[in-house]
This record gives C-alpha cells, sequence and structure tokens, in this order.
DNA sequence: CGAATCTTTGAATCCTCTCAAGTCTTGTGG
DNA sequence: CCACAAGACTTGAGAGGATTCAAAGATTCG
C-alpha cells in the first residue's frame, strides 16, 4: 500500500479528458472491437482516458465497484492481501483486458481484489451505468464480455499452472518469458522488468530467492541488466528452461 | 488419466433420461434460477442427465467442446497437465457451477481443461447449441452465465491464494475447510475426503507431504477418520490454525 | 482372497526461507 | 548539482522445511 496513489490525489495521473473512442487505436484489441462506435457516441461520452504511472491505485478491494477500467496499454495486477499482511496476485491483466470486471454484476458493490498499475498505462475508465446499459443495448457486446470474462481466467490460470507450480529457478523463468510474451514484440528482446516484490507476490516465493535465481540467470548469460528496471533477454535460452523442466 | 472413465465406456454411469428441468430441485441454485423453464421446454428438451462415479472424465482437455454440464451435486475438477506429466487443478466447481462454459464462446472449439468427477455427482448435460440460444433469447440467462464466469473467477483466485500459498501446513488445512464449507453443512463435521493425489494437484505439494501433515492433524485430534473416504472435523480447531497463520 | 492401488512412514538430501548485513538506486532538499 | 536518506536489491550463512527415494501398511476391487 505504501506510495500507491489514488486518483484524486496524484498529480502525476494525466486526465486526458473525454475518450475519444471512433478515432481509438487500441480499440480494435479491446472490448469495443467491434461496436458501433458512432451508434453510441452519446452513450460513451462519460467514459474519461487517464495516463496512470507506475504504482498507481485504481481501486482497493472492497471500495464499491463503481467503474470498470479499460487498458489502452501496460499492465495492471491484481492483488489480494492476506491475513498475515502479505499480499499475492492473482492475475496480471493487460492491453484490451478489462479491470474490475466484476462491476457489471447485478448483486455486486465492491471490488474483488485490489488493482494496481505495475507498468505506466493508458487506461479509459467506464462507468458502471455505461457498461451496463451497452451491455444491455448491444447483443455483440455482451459476447465481447464473455470472452473478457474468459480472458482472465486464463490469466487466473496462469498463476496457478505456471507461476505457482514447481520450483522456484521454473517458476521465475515462466513469468521472465511470460513478461516478453506480453510484450508481443519477440524480437525486441528488452523488457521493462518487474520488481522483485512484485514477482514474490505473482509466485508466492521470497523476494531473495528471486534476486538469487536472477541472479544466476544473469551469470548464466541469460539475463542482462539494460537500463534502469530493464532487462535483455536471451529468449532461446530462456525458453529452452522452461521447455526441459 | 488412468482408471478414468469415459462417458461411453463406463457402465457404472446411469443415463437417467432427459432432465426434468421444470421440476428439477437443484435448478433454484444453479443457472438455471430465473428461467422461466416451462417457456423454454422444447428448447431443454435435449438436455440429459446422467450420474456419475467419482473419478468418471467428463471431457479432456483440447478435445471439442460440445456441451456445458450443470453440476446438479457433487464436485468437479478442473485440471491441466504439465510438461513433465504431472497435474494441476486449476479450481473445484460443485453444486450449480457450469462444467466447460468456455463452450459457449464463438471462437472456442476446444475445452480449456480436462474435467473430472471428484465425488460422485449428478450433472445435467446440455449441448452448446441449446446453451447458445437460450442465451441470445433470454436476457436474463446471459446475466446468470456472466455470475458463472464469476464464481468461476472466485474458484480459480481461491487456489492460488488459498491453496497455493503460505506453509504446506496451512495449504492443507486451507483445503480440509474449505471441502467442509463446500458441503454447506457447517454443524455435520464428517466430510467425504479427498484422495492425497487430489489435495497434492490442488496445492502443487507432494503426496508423501500431505500424508505427513494429516497423519499431524490427526494427532492434535483436529481429524479423526470415520470410514472409508470420511473424515470428522474437528471444525473450530482447524479454523483457528487458518486464522492464526 | 489376492493383486493392484493408494497411503503411510522413515531417513537423507536438497531446496527455500529467514535473518542480517552490505550495496545499489532513487528521489529530495540544500 | 551534489549529498543524503529512504527504499530497493543483492549476497551470505544457517536453520528449517519440503521433497525424494524406498519400503512397509492399508484399501479397494475383481
Amino acid at each position: 500500500m505504501n506510495r500507491q496513489l489514488t486518483l484524486t490525489k496524484c498529480l502525476n495521473v494525466k486526465w486526458e479528458g473525454h475518450a475519444d473512442c471512433q478515432h481509438c487505436a487500441i480499440r480494435k484489441n479491446d472490448i469495443f472491437a467491434n461496436l458501433d462506435v458512432a451508434k453510441y457516441a452519446a452513450l460513451l461520452r462519460p467514459i474519461l482516458q487517464y495516463n496512470f504511472p507506475a504504482k498507481a491505485l485504481l481501486y482497493a478491494q472492497g471500495t464499491p465497484a463503481t467503474d470498470v477500467y479499460v487498458i489502452r496499454n501496460g499492465i495492471v495486477k491484481l492483488e489480494e492481501t492476506l491475513s498475515d499482511g502479505s499480499v499475492r496476485i492473482v492475475r496480471l491483466l493487460q492491453s484490451g483486458d478489462a479491470v474490475g470486471i466484476e462491476t457489471v454484476l447485478d448483486a455486486h458493490q465492491s471490488y474483488d481484489q485490489t488493482a494496481v498499475i505495475l507498468r505506466g498505462a493508458a487506461v479509459c475508465k467506464i462507468p458502471s451505468s455505461v457498461f451496463v446499459k451497452l451491455e444491455k443495448e448491444n447483443p455483440e457486446f455482451h459476447r465481447v464480455i464473455m470472452e473478457e470474462w474468459h480472458r482472465q481466467l486464463n490469466a487466473a490460470d496462469k498463476v496457478i499452472v505456471d507461476f505457482s507450480t514447481g520450483t522456484v529457478h521454473d517458476r521465475v523463468a515462466r513469468v521472465l518469458i511470460n513478461l516478453a510474451e506480453n510484450s508481443k514484440k519477440r524480437n525486441l528482446i528488452e523488457i521493462e522488468m518487474l520488481g522483485v516484490e512484485d514477482i514474490a507476490a505473482l509466485t508466492s516465493i521470497a523476494r531473495e530467492s528471486i534476486s538469487r535465481v536472477m541472479a544466476n540467470f544473469k551469470r548464466d548469460g541469460l539475463l542482462e541488466k539494460s537500463g534502469p528496471n530493464r532487462m535483455r533477454y536471451n529468449w532461446d535460452g530462456l525458453n529452452d528452461l522452461v521447455k526441459h523442466s
């Protein structure tokens, strides 16, 4: 919770005004793909665009669920705080995903998890009412929403199968590879790295163990620091690692 | 995969004929709650009812997704097989849940996981076409389906937060408590136990370690064998265990 | 009743965590 | 712009926990 930024407090959050869905380049990948935005222009007006810095808090677990956020770019983590105070990330959401999708459920007034920006992200903030209206008026739309639920399930399953299973070594390798896949630029092997703390929360591994494993990867020539928070990958090498395990 | 039973092969599977949705007692808890079944009687005709024994295979990961199964009672596990041959359970589904819900997605022709009956279960088998038609004709219904997606997400999150985090001791305790919660009879503290293998796949713990932990619980008077595959709980004792951790 | 499967237990090893100290970064204020 | 403080990351050593391998008990099912 330290140094997280709320929407209203943080000066670094850039409010970019009403979203221009008609000309949004990201839209072809997100939940509004295939939506006739011209037709729904009036309805879409309340949608606002923001630029959040890393560590910004979108919403906290248990608070009233009022908006759905669509990620234009960047990565958002959904996390839960355990009874002992430690934090567990239950999934990573990326470009095109809808953060806080539980908002659309009738009997659901509060967010299931805490949503925090991982890498600086541009998001559209959609009031619950708009979302629900869209869904009721447009049969195509709720089909898209179901696909979003499915993507979220896949993201959760990935945390279970890839990030929470096997040795510390394997799990960290899978996280690294997944980060590279997320960036969708296979050949650009330079990646903006997650903090050790976040990898820990994603894998349920001690911070120190992660540090050690990554030090090994560096020694083996699989990783290389290429700037602040940036790593250069040996993509094939890392991939071999997971394949053989 | 050993000793699993397919729908067609197994003699123990009781085909109970067409589902009688109009008089189904379970319906008030499942996805057909609030559905005017009389109105859709014709559409619901193709739905079949089965009684599966434990270990029966509903469907395998990657095979064509043709049906959605609704659990009338019992528990179903969704599992994925890892590259090294080991198996990981990604969630447990129970009474009222829809198994294989990804079938409703347009661009989805195959099941995401393998679905296996854990405890003997009664299920209704709903052809994809029926499910999709219902969803298109009845606006109420797709709302219910969204709630089902949500339940599945919660089930996956539980595997992450409760069953894959903390010490072996804690994780097993949480599984035991969860099994008791599932049965919804708090005072009846006698539970049908999962096999060690399944708890292992659910928690990513070695079979032997689980055996050891449960032996400790028995020594501490928290558990007690009360029949084949059955355990009597010390509910409060087990609960204290998780609270304090 | 016997074979196959599943579970339990033991002992040794290996892995991961914890605690602690030191290094490196980052951001802030002089 | 530099210095300092706070935070983040790294590294080491030791303890403790979990896994592995192996073998003996239980159960289940034919």
